[in-house]
DNA sequence: TGAAAAAATGCATATATTTGCAAATAAAAT
DNA sequence: ATTTTATTTGCAAATATATGCATTTTTTCA
C-alpha cells in the first residue's frame, strides 16, 4: 500500500532530520520517489501523532511523540532479566516467547512504542502474538523491535 | 511588566484546559483580564516553548513540552522511572502506581536500596504499598523515594 | 467476480499561524 | 530628567496548515 510507505517513510525522515515545514518535508519525500499533496500530508501527520514544537532559536520543527523519540527510556527495564526466550515468525505474524507470566507486561512496551509497523499484539502468559501492519515486512518488524527493546535479538541469540 | 503576566497566564491555562487554537486562548485570556492579539500569542507560544500536538481525536490541542525546558533531563538514569504511574499518601502510608506488572519489580528496587525510612513494601500486580517507619515523615518518605529512584516525583507530575 | 462500502487522495479554499515593519512602551545610560 | 537603546506590540500581509467535497483507489462481501 502506497500510504503505508508514506507514513514509515515520514517517520524515518522525521526522526533523522530537522523538518520544520510541510513543504520541506514533502519535497523529501519526492526525493525518495514517494509524492502526495501538502493536505494528504497534513492528514498522515496528524494521523501519526505528529507535534509541531518550537526549536528553541526562534524555528519550529515538526516531532515525534514522546514515546516515539525515546523508546530507549523505557525498554532497559525490561532487558535487565532476560524475559524474552525467542523470537519466531509465522504466517506473516511474530510470535514472541517470554519467560511465564511476563508476556503481558512485554505486550505493554511493545504496544507503548506506539509503533506505526505493528497494529497490534496479543499476550496470553508467555507468548505474545505480534501482528504488524498490512504491507510491513517482517524484516521493518524485527527492526522496529530493536527500536523498541534494544537488543531484543542479541538476547535471544544467547539461548 | 504585562508580558510576564500573561506568560504565567498562558502557561496554566494551557496546563489546565484544552486549547485547540490560539483565538480560544485570546479570549481565555480576555476573560482573566489580559488581552493582547493573536500575533503577540503566537509569539509567546513559541517563547514558552508550547507546542501543538494531535489530541488523539482528530484535533489538535496545545502543550508545554517538557522537552523544551528539561532537554538534558533525558537521561538514562531515568529508565527506570517511567512505569510509576502515580504516588498518593493515605493513612500515613504511601501508595505507588505502576503500569501492569511492574509493581513487584519495583518494589524490589525500593527494598534493595536498604533505606531506614523504609520499613518494608507490599507489592501486588500495579500498586506498591510503601511503609515508613514510626516516626518518618512522608516528606521524608518522599525525599528517600527521590534518591532511590531519581526523577520520580518529577515524572509523576507529567502525567 | 462484480457491486457496494469504506478509505485515501487531490483540488481549491477556508482557517490558522507567523512575520516584517513601524509605533509604543519599558529599561538603561548620561 | 532626558536621551538613547532595547523590548514589546499591533497591524496588515505573507505563509503555513487544515478541511469540504468530488473523485479515485482499495477493501469487503455476497
Amino acid at each position: 500500500m502506497q500510504k503505508t510507505k508514506r507514513l514509515l517513510a515520514i517517520e524515518k525522515i522525521i526522526s533523522e532530520e530537522n523538518i520544520s515545514i510541510q513543504e520541506e518535508l514533502l519535497k523529501k519525500l519526492k526525493g525518495k520517489g514517494i509524492s502526495c499533496t501538502q493536505a494528504t500530508l497534513s492528514r498522515n501527520l496528524r494521523q501519526l501523532g505528529v507535534s509541531r514544537i518550537p526549536d528553541g532559536n526562534g524555528g519550529y520543527r515538526y516531532s515525534l511523540s514522546e514515546n516515539f523519540r525515546n523508546p530507549e527510556r523505557i525498554s532497559p527495564k525490561l532487558n535487565i532479566v532476560p524475559v524474552i526466550q525467542d523470537i519466531v515468525e509465522a504466517k506473516g505474524l511474530m510470535v514472541i516467547k517470554t519467560i511465564p507470566g511476563n508476556a503481558s507486561n512485554t505486550a505493554f512496551f511493545i504496544d507503548g512504542a506506539g509503533r506505526y509497523e505493528i497494529a497490534g499484539t496479543i499476550a496470553g502468559d508467555d507468548t505474545i502474538l505480534v501482528i504488524p501492519r498490512d504491507g510491513v515486512t517482517i524484516q521493518q518488524v524485527h527492526t522496529c523491535l530493536e527500536i523498541i527493546l534494544p537488543g531484543i535479538h542479541e538476547q535471544v541469540k544467547k539461548k
